[in-house]
DNA sequence: CTATTGATGTTATACTATAACATAACATTG
DNA sequence: CAATGTTATGTTATAGTATAACATCAATAG
């Protein structure tokens, strides 16, 4: 499959092919793990699962409350494995929002944005290069040398536009 | 003065001019005010003064302590505000940092882009319209429709790059 | 096996933000 | 001015987000 430039997710994604999108990104991270000789720990691989089942943007103490059902959890439990899967590019987080989002191209470097619909609360991701670069070339232009974008940009997703302001 | 696109502020600001700059920023704050008819009370007036006395990014709770020697404070005090500076544009707030700015240029309604220096800590204001519209056209590209941006770019400022990576 | 390292458990605490209600200041108008 | 409605502030409590510090456990490596 051809990837361009700008990739989207979430929003494609239909509720009924939702069990595969978490086994395949459950599969994806084994791999990538697996590759880079990092431990993707029983406890780790859950929180992920957690991230992708919500399928949306999710905060660390929902998540915490939703480990709590499988043993016994405390904050550091949920933020560490938050954090390794950070580090690893396999989630997301949302400055905005205070909250995580599963990576739906961990695979590849990439500088994300995100699209958050502010109706149905779902989020895409975007990986557009050219807007990134615009980004780092608008810097530039008085001297910053960029080297994080934090891009989150709150609107309406097509589906909500069609429903109406609501 | 002709002004362009793009506009920066803070990491040209000199200490020198520093009380000019506070002063000018209350002057103008005290004008947009009036002409909109809402009330920049002493309480707000003096948080905004706070915040441009600091001069970079920063928390309420920081701005709480620095209230409190003017008299009694609790969070709702600099909370409400805060709030009531951002609706009137006169200061923004940074996801990425959970703290606040002086707005550099509040007469005019911009979509603004923050580049923040990871080693002297200032920030600079940026107004780029080209950015603002890539970023709204890239959501576009999938449909969204995209109402406010939240661009923070971490990096060195130039003066910093100069001194090197320290 | 044991030393070393990395991961998790556990408790406490720091930091950020808002809810809810009481009081005070200000504005309108009869 | 007095009565009233409205906006702003004071005050207390609490919700929500994140990390520090230290103990224990599990997985390698030698
Ligand atoms: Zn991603
Ligand atoms: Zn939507
Ligand atoms: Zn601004
Ligand atoms: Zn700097």
């Amino acid at each position: 499959m051809l990837e361009t430039a700008t990739q989207s997710a979430s929003f494609a994604c239909k509720r009924d092919d939702h069990e595969h999108c978490i086994a395949s990104a459950l599969a994806t991270a084994e791999r990538l793990c697996a590759e880079r000789g990092v431990r993707l720990t029983r406890l780790r691989r859950k929180v992920l699962e957690l991230v992708w089942s919500n399928h949306r943007p999710v905060g660390a103490y929902e998540l915490l409350e939703q480990l709590k059902s499988c043993g016994p959890a405390a904050p550091p439990t949920v933020y560490r494995a938050l954090d390794f899967l950070q580090t690893q590019g396999l989630v997301h987080r949302l400055a905005s929002l205070n909250a995580f989002i599963g990576c739906s191209h961990p695979q590849a470097e990439h500088t994300a944005q995100f699209l958050i619909c502010r109706r149905c609360r779902n989020l895409a991701e975007l990986a557009d290069d050219g807007l990134s670069n615009a980004v780092a070339a608008s810097a530039r232009t008085v001297g910053f040398q960029a080297e994080e974008q934090m891009v989150e940009i709150v609107g309406l997703c097509e589906p909500c536009r069609r429903k109406g302001e609501g």
